[in-house]
DNA sequence: GGCTGCTCTGGAACGCCGTTCCAGAGTGGT
DNA sequence: ACCACTCTGGAACGGCGTTCCAGAGCAGCC
């Protein structure tokens, strides 16, 4: 109140610019989940009003866009030499995985809208580890299709899980009341879910995932016909 | 307004029911999308009022389970005697596929919450196959998940194509147009991407999907590389 | 028949959402 | 000093999920 246009080096402390809301939303999304993010919200966040971000951004669809963006891309981004081309297909993959960990709006975001912009550069990584690889140009497409499809697939089941309990309760115990619950089903209906229960509560999600990655790149590299020896 | 009690041989030609009122959603969700349903909507087809839903369902979330659960229960039931584990499998996972491709919000609902009661019925048909297979019983719950994972990928994917375009363009149309966009990607950056333009053109859907699922099977029926070390 | 209690209805209203609109502040060019 | 343009932010609109509640219909008991 005192003053009033003095002492005001810019408009403000800081412009808004589109870099700037996309990186309030990936917080907003982090701290408050997928249903945290509002254009009011945003908007409180950055000292505003809900109509100036539509001056950077053309609605929520783009502005979850760019978020899911700006993850995935982070993980893309960081490209080691690896020494297999399994190798770096699994690399590659641990990178969506652990983003979607990080961030699990990324993982309902991605299952639900992946031939835009930010798997496509996943996909063409995979598809160049899937040429190394040797795979047959009429196979190169189906198995980078796979892979791909797999990927997404645990995605949204992470961003689930995550959805299901995110502030409380640690891995553990959420694991373990699933289990105990499986545990309890129809001993006729559900044999297989009973007797893998166990296995559900001490398994790794990491190493789950990249089990079912090495499955499909077994399935790859092996020839279609059972009679081919291992190859190495 | 002329008779105000006499001739109603019920309250209504039809009372409300959960059954009812899961149904209809189910045609709106198919023929509105899944933006079309909604309390006012759902209420203006059953002839009421907003209010006399919630005494049925106890809000959208439920409802939403409950007509994923009514359509996937649908393809779970039809159990033919399938000569393999292989083929039980392909079967089972295409009964889904097609659940999926006649209603695409299906997809978008199951790969966003797929620990729910729907998928663990498949994934207890799976994991009973996986188990016919001769997998190791440590080994179950991997192969189980990772079929189920893809599958949900799938899901996501066709949903996500579907939504992109629900009534205009065919197919072939829709095709032709992402193959010419992957083509006129940036050589460098995209040259897996451009390079398999011409199979996204041509490929089908449902083929892809089960080579998916038979390089799955493939890697699960295959025995691992002896020399393998224990990969943590 | 009345009376009561229960199930079920459906319209009104609440608060929040994405989005649009627009008056106007700020700024650089002439 | 003026203008044109970029950018702001508060108000408002329609629609959403949900809640609330007066009351209709329908047993069952007096």
């Amino acid at each position: 109140m005192a003053t009033r246009t003095t002492r005001r080096p810019e408009r403000r402390e800081e412009p808004l610019s589109r870099e700037r809301v996309v990186e309030s939303a990936i917080e907003l999304l982090d701290t408050a989940g997928e249903s945290g993010l509002t254009f009011r919200a945003l908007a409180a966040r950055l000292a505003t009003g809900p109509g100036a971000i539509y001056w950077h951004v053309t609605g929520k669809d783009e502005l979850l866009s760019a978020a899911t963006e700006a993850v995935v891309s982070r993980t893309t981004a960081s490209g080691t030499a690896d020494p297999t081309p399994q190798e770096a297909i699994r690399a590659l993959a641990l990178g969506v995985f652990d983003a979607i960990e990080a961030h699990p709006w990324v993982g309902a975001q991605l299952a639900s809208a992946p031939a835009r912009s930010p798997m496509l550069r996943v996909f063409e990584h995979i598809g160049r580890q899937v040429q190394t690889l040797g795979v047959p140009h009429t196979a190169q497409f189906t198995a980078a299709s796979a892979l791909l499809s797999y990927i997404l697939g645990v995605a949204g089941q992470n961003a689930a899980n995550a959805r299901g309990c995110p502030p409380n309760t640690n891995r553990t115990e959420f694991l373990a009341t699933v289990s105990a619950a499986w545990a309890d089903l129809d001993p006729d209906e559900y044999a297989f879910t009973r007797d893998v229960a166990d296995q559900l509560r001490v398994h790794d999600d990491r190493a789950e995932f990249l089990a079912g990655i090495d499955l499909i790149l077994t399935g790859i590299t092996t020839h279609r016909e059972p009679t081919d020896p291992a190859p190495s």
